[in-house]
RNA sequence: GGAGGGGUGGCCGAGCGGUCAAUGGCAGCAGACUGUAAAUCUGCCCUCUUCGGAGUUCGUAGGUUCAAAUCCUACCCCCUCCA
């Protein structure tokens, strides 16, 4: 990172945490047994970190030399961005956890993105130091798309893994929106199917790999909501995009019947729908021809109301790819 | 503490009294072309709008001026060098 972090209230750590926690369930199984994963906060042992004895115990085994070279710090200083004391410790924090984690639990292996790569040796290296362990660093390269941009954009921002983040309908369409030179790769990095399998889906070629795609959106979706939402999500796509229609399970907002009797003007819908954030951008979204109401064009004033609803639910879209159900509540 | 440089829209970065809601690039959104792909081209990209305009922006607060992102003062913050 080299960007300042943002100061975290307790609450808000707290709240991470849970969250974090909820991600790593759908991978990792909590508990007590020889195999479980064990959730520890690092708050347990640095909260009572005394300065003095910290710095003579472990202070000591750092050079700010190295730690000058180090890419996160040298792109600060490159830049003539502020750096505080208090960032500049994060390594050694970083070093020492590695280090009481080893201590407490046995834990010998960290893991992280290549960006980490010099705070995992740091850690590696006090242990060495100061207990005499032998530790392990294990990084894997940030991944990259194609074009060369980094993971992680899609049309909403982010890619999260909390459902309340991202929806599962969303996370399928992220996958399934993958560049075609990527495809091959991210079955391999994303999903757990065989080896040879991944091969022939990589190998399909033109329009084809569209199949290869929506195999990638299945896997990924289902090992992190699992089977029923991948499914309803493949399920809603098909509907939407290969035939053109509404899927009952798309996006829904819910409207007072009131006020869809009275009539909403097209513009607001689309701002109470998500599909855009101010009356604005809607109107420019529908006067350039990139809102549709039931897949047809309107105008950006229409009154949109119990007229439009077709099987109880009117069908917004913007672009080809977000469309949005309105609900009479 | 002293000297110098600087804080501009999501980011980078021009502007340095009026023609500035502010060049350009990136990111984003939409249209065309397609395969829910990439590349390319086009448009949009502060808010509101009865589409004529209106209102709020250029660290914060004041001031000078007919007019300020641009000048002055104070304050806050950042960077560099000196102590």
């Amino acid at each position: 990172k080299d960007e300042a972090r943002k100061m975290l209230t307790d609450a808000d750590i707290a709240h991470n945490m849970a969250g974090i926690r909820k991600v790593f369930e759908k991978f990792l199984s909590f508990g007590n047994g020889p195999t479980d994963a064990v959730m520890v906060n690092n708050a347990d042992w640095l909260d009572k970190l005394q300065y003095i004895d910290f710095l003579r115990d472990y202070g000591r085994h750092f050079s700010v030399n190295r730690m000058l070279t180090f890419e996160s710090v040298k792109l600060r200083l490159e830049r003539e961005q502020p750096l505080s004391f208090l960032e500049f410790n994060y390594m050694i924090l970083q070093a020492y956890d590695f280090l009481e984690l080893a201590r407490r639990h046995g834990c010998t292996i960290q893991m992280g993105g290549s960006d980490q790569w010099g705070n995992i040796l740091n850690g590696v290296e006090l242990g060495r130091r100061v207990d005499n362990r032998e530790l392990f660093a294990l990084t894997t390269p940030l991944v990259t798309l194609a074009s060369g941009a980094k993971m992680g954009k899609s049309a909403q921002g982010a890619v999260w893994l909390n459902a309340d983040k991202l929806s599962p309908w969303d996370y399928w369409q992220f996958w399934r929106n993958t560049e075609d030179a990527d495809v091959g790769r991210f079955l391999r990095l994303f999903t757990e199917l065989p080896l040879d399998e991944i091969a022939k889906l990589e190998a399909l070629k033109d329009a084809e790999i569209n199949e290869a795609k929506k195999v990638l959106a299945n896997e990924a979706a289902r090992l992190l909501h699992g089977d029923a939402a991948a499914q309803e999500s493949a399920e809603t796509a098909r509907r939407t995009f290969e035939e053109g229609g509404t899927a009952d399970n798309l996006p829904t907002v819910t409207v007072p019947g009131a006020e869809l009797s009275a009539g909403i003007p097209a513009y607001a819908l689309f701002v109470r729908a998500g599909l855009a954030t101010s009356n604005g951008e809607a109107r420019r979204l529908i006067k350039g021809g990139g809102g549709k109401v039931n897949d047809a064009a309107i105008g950006e004033n229409d009154a949109i109301g119990t007229a439009h609803l077709r099987d109880g639910a009117i069908k917004l879209t913007a672009g080809k790819k977000r469309h949005v159900l309105i609900r009479a509540a």
